[in-house]
Formats: structure tokens, sequence, C-alpha cells
DNA sequence: GTTAGCACTCTTAAACAGCGAGTGCTAAAT
DNA sequence: ATTTAGCACTCGCTGTTTAAGAGTGCTAAC
């Protein structure tokens, strides 16, 4: 268990190091007006929170920067209390200049105004289109073989892709199928259909469709989903201002890692509601050790349907940069949900 | 006007800095084989060439680099007979190892196929889909004032955007505009259907529909469009492994351009088909002065559509690089008019 | 328990020397 | 009239040395 001056210390040591990313020695800290220990006394603590793993040295007579370990029990116990962050609320309303009409612009918007805030990277992860409800759905032939299908969304959000039409198919047998889709499927979540298709509908369709063999082909090929979530960035670039990134073979990796998409998407999504914060390791991703990610959630109609997220370095501007992005993403849910009333 | 041994010599250095990226020197390029004349010759004559403006010296007892203007007339003069680039042609046919359906998915391969056979980074302008023909259209209601309208074009491509509906308006005459604009404007480019509504349709509108005034303002929501190019990228972050620009400070005004979209889609775009090689400042941006863009257009139906561009540093494999632009250009265009036929 | 003092370590920056690649010029060779 | 050998000179780069500065750990005194 750590001493009251232990945490006192650490804390310092790390808000320092943050601030001027520069590690910090004994004397430093004794300079502070509230500190009223020597700087030896400091040192011999230096060195215990160094046992403890919460500290490291970058060489053997330098000073002390945090270990990840002590990032993380920053993060969880050494955070200046939060309450301080409501002062920061109701600025994000500010933020958005531009009257947002579709959800596309605001999540765009959204990371554009958070990496300009924090000089970090941010990356929202779009709703998953396909979890959203059915409202609609049509085919139009485009040949003789080739045909566009649409399927229009309760959140008015449309998704389309060409199709082969088999020879075998009669328009009017199309038309009845997709008569049949929309009458029965309305309201079922578009990842959905398909199973709903075979659990419910497979006497509806024997009763009125001809060719019903063939038809389950047709019917794989119209519903079989790839993933569709999107991802908005901000500040991509912003990587190369860090310090502890001014360096080509350092930043290359991690420039690569953005571009990914499904490392990114990996990397950003969570299926919890609320804050998330991972640092370095703790992403799982060599290109990441040295970077914290903080996602969180955004919903609708109280279901986690996203996330925006920073990337920045793990020594991060934590405590303003929790709030923003707490009430950034309150923010959204909020527009969000007022689209859809 | 330079003699066949300064145009041997120029081509010869040239060649030499775009292989090494290092100044080259009288010594160097009398060792070749050959070269028969001396060191001294070659001074003299590089002397001669700088005075032309064609090679620069880094410092005072530096090797030559070539200039903007040495590169220039390399590109116009002196690159080796481009029949070579036959042999090439073939083989960028075996380079979509996946087959591609749809024409974004073969823009997004062609762009990672050239980067990564060029190390340099690519990008694809996609074509306009506002020039794209009505194929049909579609306003479907997600609720009692939002609406989805749909617009699919003859080459299978969908756009849509979310309306409101004015309180005015009711069901029944959004069906029959639906219906005019469908059997009236099939065929029609998108970018047109405004203007050819305010020539020609008036008259009928105001004979079928009631409330002719209030849907003036409906439809030019409808049909307001926004460009709507989309732009593919290949190997973003390639620049960095480049020599010339292994320094932070060089890269980031160059990475930062990459992700300006209006920026991008300026110095990319070219109303002229074929190829276009800009060297350095002849792209007309502070970013790029170091940079050539080399641009090659696709086409369908004969048709200028798109085009297919490499970003790369002034000292480009100019020769390799044209031959696989030219052959990859061909090649889309192929492929996309399989797609329509 | 705290702190002053001191020897020791490591990093950084500056100064300096020497090497190698290259040039331009002059004078001799072709 | 070209071409070339020779030579003095310029830069940039590399490695070494040096000195300063920041910091540590330990010991002994407070």
């Amino acid at each position: 268990m750590l001493t009251e001056r232990q945490l006192f210390i650490l804390r310092v040591l790390i808000d320092d190091y943050i601030k001027h990313v520069e590690p910090v020695g004994s004397r430093t800290i004794s300079k502070r007006e509230d500190i009223t220990y020597s700087p030896a006394t400091i040192r011999n603590e230096l060195a215990d929170l160094e046992d403890l793993g919460f500290l490291e040295k970058t060489h053997t007579s330098s000073g002390r920067i945090p270990s990840e370990k002590g990032y993380r029990f920053y993060v969880d116990h050494l955070l200046p209390s939060l309450s301080m962050k409501e002062s920061e609320i109701g600025h994000s309303e500010l933020l958005f200049t531009e009257k947002v009409q579709e959800a596309e612009a605001l999540f765009d918007q959204s990371a554009k105004i958070l990496s300009d805030l924090t000089n970090y990277t941010s990356v929202v992860l779009g709703p998953n289109a396909l979890d959203m409800k059915l409202k609609h759905m049509q085919i139009i032939p485009i040949s003789s073989q080739v045909a566009v299908a649409i399927f229009v969304t309760n959140t008015g959000h449309v998704e389309n892709r060409q199709i082969v039409l088999p020879d075998t198919i009669e328009p009017s047998e199309l038309e009845k199928l997709v008569n049949i889709l929309n009458e029965r499927l309305a309201g079922v979540r578009l990842i959905e259909l398909n199973t709903r298709i075979q659990k419910e509908l497979s006497a509806v369709f024997k009763k009125h469709l001809k060719d019903y063999q063939n038809m389950g082909v047709f019917l794989d090929q119209l519903l079989l989903w790839s993933k569709k979530e999107k991802l908005f960035y901000g500040g991509k670039t912003n990587m190369l201002s860090q310090p502890e990134f001014r360096d080509l073979d350092k930043v290359r990796p991690l420039l690569d890692f953005l571009e990914t998409r499904d490392l990114m998407e990996k990397l950003v999504s969570s299926t919890e509601k609320g804050l998330t914060i991972r640092i370095g390791t703790e992403n799982e991703h060599e290109a990441m050790k040295n970077c914290s990610v903080i996602n969180a959630s955004y919903t609708m109609h109280g279901k986690h349907i996203g996330t925006i997220s920073l990337i920045g370095p793990t020594r991060m501007e934590y405590q303003k940069v929790i709030s923003l992005l707490d009430s950034l993403s309150k923010e959204m849910t909020n527009r969000l949900n007022d689209f859809s009333n």
C-alpha cells in the first residue's frame, strides 16, 4: 500500500511528465511550492516507487518517467476528481458550428472537433447499418442480368448492392418476392433478415413463388452481408507532432496501423457503454504499445451503437481528454436522437 | 542547343540520381563503361549543363543533382523510347488476383496495386456519379417529415439523400411527381435533372400537380447536388520511405495534403485524355513542390470519366512508372467497360 | 525519519581534426 | 581546339575529446 506522500509524489511526477515530456528528477519535484521535503527525501520515495513498478528510468542517472503500470494507477486512482469536468460541458455545443443534418456529417465533424481540440488522432466508429431495421427494400433492374438491390433502414440509411439475376427468375416472381419481403420483414434488423426468412417464411414462399429452389440461392446472394461500419477520422497526422513520435521509424508503424481498416475497427470497437481507457500494451498490438486509446460510446434509444475514440501517446492529457470525450459523446447521443423523433 | 554528348551525360546523370538519390560527380559518370571521356571533360560539360539550368549543386563542392527543368527535359526528351513499355503490358492482368465485381472494388484495388508496385502513393479519382444517367428514382418516407430520395444510375450506382417533406405535400402528389420524373427523365444525367425540369417539364407539372409553387422549392432541395467524386488511396504512407522525405518536417505537409480532399481532387483531376506529368512546382502547391504527379485517365465508352494517379518525389522512376500507369489505366478501362455490356 | 554532502553516471553540446568526394582552374598533351 | 592530368581548395561527414549539467545512490550527521 502506498503512503499519502508517495501518492502525492507520483501524481505530481506524472502531471509534470505529461506536461513537459521529459524525465522528472527529485529537484524538479522539490521546487514545487506545496512540497516541503528535500530532494534527498524525494529521491528515496522515487526509488521505492520505481521498485514498485510505477516508475522507470531512461538510463541509470536520469530522472523518472511513468511506467505503463504508473499510468494505469494514475488513471484509476489519481485523476483529479472528475467533478471539474462539468465546467467543460456545454462548450461542446458551441463547437458544432455548422448545422449537421445527417448522421454521417455528425460523425465526421465530431472526429474533426475532437482532434482539433486535443491534437491527437480521433476516430468515430459509425453504427453498423446492419443493426438497423428494414424500412423498405427494392430491386431495380439495370440490365437483363444485373440489378441493384436497395435496403432503406428506419434511420434513413441506404444500403445497396449489385446482384446478378438468375435467368430462371421471372420479373413477376421478383416483384412478388419483394412484396413479400416488404410486408413480412419491415422492422427486422438487416442482419437478421436471412435467418428470419429461413425460420418463418419458407412456407409463404412455397405457396406464392414458383421456383422456390433457385430462389434460395438468390436470396443468399441478396442477403449476404459484409461488415458495414464506417470509420470517420480526425487529425490523422497529429501523431507527427507528438514529441515521442518525432522519429520516422516510430511513427511509420503507427500511421500504417491507422490506415488498416480491420485493425482499427478492432481497436476502436467496444461493447461496453461508457468510457474505456486502454494504455500501451493493453491495446494488444505492437504498433500501439506507446499509445493510449480512449473509447467512449454513444447511444441511440439507450443502446450502444458506436464509439468515438481518441488515440494519443500513453502520456496523454487524460484529465482534459476524458472530460472532453465524455461530454462530446453525450452531445453526439443527443443530436443523434434528435434526428429520429 | 545541346550537343549529343551533353544529352548523353545529362541522361546518365539523371538515371544515376534517380537510382541512388545522391549527388552525382564527374568521377561516377566517367566510371561507366560506355563513357570514354575523362572526369575533367565531364566536369566541363557539367558546368555548362548547370549554367543552362538543367543541373544544380547542393553546395559548392558537391556533385550535381537534376533541377526541375532538368527533370522536365528528361521526361520530354530523354526518356528511353517508350516502346519498351509493351513488354510490361499484360502483367497487369495478372495483378488483379481477386475477381472484382463492382467498380468501386476495381478502383480500390487498382490504387493498391499501383502503390505496391511502385512504392509511391497512388490515388484513383472515381467517376462523378452525377455524370451518370438516371435509371430510376424513388422517394421513401421514413417519418412524417423525413424521406429518403434514391437515384439509381445506368451504371448501377446508387445516390441517396435525406430530404425534408413539406407539410403541404400530399402522398399522392409525391407519387405523381416521382412517376413523372421516372417517365420523363430516365437517361438524363443526374447533374442535368434540374435544368431539364426547368426547361421542359414545367408545363407537365402545372397540368398534373396541384401545388406547383411549393413543389419548386422541394425540387431544388431534391436535386441540389454536391460534388460526388470518390477518392481511392493506395500507399498513403509510402512517402515516408522515400529518402528525400526522411524528415518529419518535410513529410508532414505532404501527408496533410494527402488528407485534404479538395486539394487532392484538384491535384488529381485532369480533363485531358491520356497521360499528364507534372513536376515539382508545376503542381502549384507548396506542399507538392518536391513531388511529381502523374495522371492517367481511364475512359468509358471512349469518354474520360476519371483518373488514376501516382504521387512520388520529383526523382521518380519515370520510365517504369509511366509504362505501368499507362497499362494499368488501359486495363481499368477494359474491365470497366466489361461491366456495362 | 530527514537531509546535507559527495562521488559517480550518463547525456548533450561544442570544438576540433582528418578523411573523402567533389569542384574549378591552369597548363600540358593530343 | 579539344581533352586531360594535376593541383589547390571547399564542403560535409565522422569520430574523438572535452566540459557542463542533471540526476542518482549512499553515507553520515541532524
